[in-house]
RNA sequence: GCUCCGGUGGUGUAGUCCGGCCAAUCAUAUUGCCCUCUCGAGGCAAUGACCGGGGUUCGAAUCCCCGCCGGAGCACCA
């Protein structure tokens, strides 16, 4: 087996002993493993995790890390992961129909792929029986408080009046919930805490209530009474074997008040792990599905991908890798502190997975023209300085180039045209030197890029902070839109479409 | 008001559980130099941090206490 390579022994020895594996994995101090250990982890057999999204909206820079890290955690445990919607509130989350399709498109996007995919609201009936159960064990009662009146008393410490009503009587309530017979307002179920428990967090909290407003899923649409977030997930980490659950600290009390209804069933608790909230420089929009719904109602954002938004459909149509925003989210780790994401780490990461395939191109933005005098007739700058095989791109000079107005030299000094030559600029022209590229090397002549000024392709390049108008060279018209192109000394960016009138829609990635 | 959680360079992170190998890791960022017909890539170097105060100890980023600061929950939202 030493004649194996290390990863072929890595193979062999997980067919062969997968406990020894574990066991080299943490001998060698999880070298290629930025993200700490699961805790417990030797303790299950598999583990299994979920991403628990609520499908009101396609996602965000921030929920990507939810299924960056869960992602990566079980494809390094060779683990299971389950992505659940957890729409139980058609009314004030109300779930919108294209996330759910949009959100495991982003997830693929991510690289990743959960090996199932379920919804809470197909799921009522599983938590009306278990409901049922925990009535019958004495874990919840039917309340008929305003939210207002049993607040009051709750922060007193003091029971309401409904607390000790019996499992039968409460079974026969909860049963007209379930039937649709209650208003809502008028009845929820709760769980039968401490509701003198130093954390006021935790006193009997409400399991089920009553909305009117249908479901949009017709498959739900019929149900009236709804489990709230801490019941339906609790009951479904435990009914899917999940080992690990990782989430925000908004969530942080939901595992003490959990764990009452696990006492009750005598479940054992999954492990948690929480993490804080993350900011993420370089946008005006702010980070929330709903400010990002609300802007683009209003017509100020194209879509959810415009370059724009924080969202991830933008970040994609930019041509900025999945993978490169789980590398930066998995950086992050899973502290519970507000975090400050740059947009720069996922740049960096992106830039690394794009610029060995990406070809050059020239773009010059905010133009200035100058005749070209005695200069050879085609320029022939390379199509990636790294890689000669890829051959040269033929740019017809066609007596007269474009180039950035701050390029511009002054008169009487020297320019060197990227693929052409040397420059001088006289009075209202470039006259031709040479191409002896001493001039550059030695004496420290600029080199710039730059378009023909009668056979350019117009573009537009539509940045994060705004559309930019520009002309390319005339080649990068043959690329298909989805291609990533470097504009030289502007940056990268993807062809986004190529339209009839001879204009290119470039999406601006990073420098 | 009650209850949790956390504070390491500009940013993120390792180390904190089991105190010494940490005058603190790695990445990103910034700057400079080298290389280069890009301000990309690559190479080299520099910059820069343990919230404060006490205590325990031969020794504290690490343990204890008190402050300060930040975050979260106390919803018939997720």
């Amino acid at each position: 087996m030493s004649d194996l390579d290390p990863e072929g022994q890595e193979r062999r020895l997980s067919a062969i002993a997968p406990e020894r594996l574990a066991a080299l994995g943490a001998a060698d101090d999880g070298d290629d493993h930025p993200l700490p250990d699961l805790p417990n982890a030797e303790a299950f057999e598999e583990i299994r995790m979920r991403l628990a999204p609520n499908p009101n909206g396609p996602w965000h820079l921030g929920n990507a890390r939810m299924a960056a890290v869960i992602g990566t955690y079980t494809d390094r445990y060779d683990g299971w992961m389950c992505c659940r919607f957890d729409d139980t509130d058609p009314e004030t989350k109300r779930p919108d129909l294209d996330a759910y399709d949009a959100i495991l498109n982003a997830i693929t996007y991510l690289e990743f792929e959960p090996d199932e995919a379920i919804r809470a609201s197909d799921r009522l009936p599983t938590y009306y029986e278990y409901a049922r159960e925990l009535i019958d064990r004495e874990g919840a009662y039917t309340c008929s408080c305003s939210a207002a009146d049993f607040s009051e008393l709750k922060n007193a410490g003091e029971a309401c009046p409904h607390r000790d009503k019996s499992a039968s009587e409460t079974r026969a309530e909860f049963d007209e919930m379930v039937e649709g017979e209650v208003d809502p307002g008028e009845r929820v179920l709760r769980v039968r805490t401490d509701i003198t428990h130093p954390n006021p967090a935790l006193r009997d909290w409400v399991a089920f209530r009553m909305i009117d407003t249908p479901h949009p899923r017709e498959a739900a649409s019929e149900f009236r009474c709804w489990p709230l977030l801490d019941f339906q997930s609790g009951i479904d980490d435990h009914l899917t074997g999940i080992t690990h659950i990782v989430r925000g600290i908004d969530l942080q009390d939901s595992a003490k008040r959990q764990r009452f209804v696990y006492d009750y069933f005598d479940w054992t608790y999954p492990e948690v792990i929480h993490w804080g909230h993350i900011n993420v420089d370089a946008y005006d929009v702010p980070m929330s599905t709903s400010s990002i719904k609300g802007l683009i109602e209003a017509g100020d954002l194209d879509g959810w991908d415009d370059p724009r938004a924080p969202t991830l459909a933008s970040l994609r149509r930019r041509g900025i890798r999945g993978e490169a925003i789980t590398e930066a989210m998995v950086a992050l780790g899973t502290s519970t502190n507000e975090a400050d994401l740059s947009m720069s780490a996922i740049y960096a990461a992106n830039r690394e997975r794009i610029d060995d395939d990406a070809d050059r191109a020239f773009l010059v933005q905010d133009g200035i023209e100058r005749t070209v005098i005695g200069s050879p007739t085609v320029g022939e700058p390379p199509v990636h300085p790294d890689h000669d095989e890829r051959g040269v791109r033929e740019i017809q000079v066609g007596g007269a180039v474009r180039i950035e107005a701050e390029d511009l030299p002054p008169n009487g000094e020297r320019v060197w045209l990227k693929g052409l030559g040397c420059m001088r600029h006289t009075r209202d022209a470039f006259e031709f030197v040479g191409t002896d590229i001493a001039a550059v090397r030695e004496e420290g002549v600029p080199v710039i890029h730059w378009v023909p000024a009668d056979d350019a392709r117009p573009v537009t390049l539509r940045r994060p902070d705004g559309d930019v108008e520009g002309t390319a060279e005339p080649g990068i018209a043959a690329y298909d839109s989805d291609t990533v192109l470097q504009f030289e000394r502007v940056g990268f960016a993807r062809i986004d479409a190529q339209d009839d009138e001879g204009r290119t829609v470039a999406y601006f990635a990073h420098p």
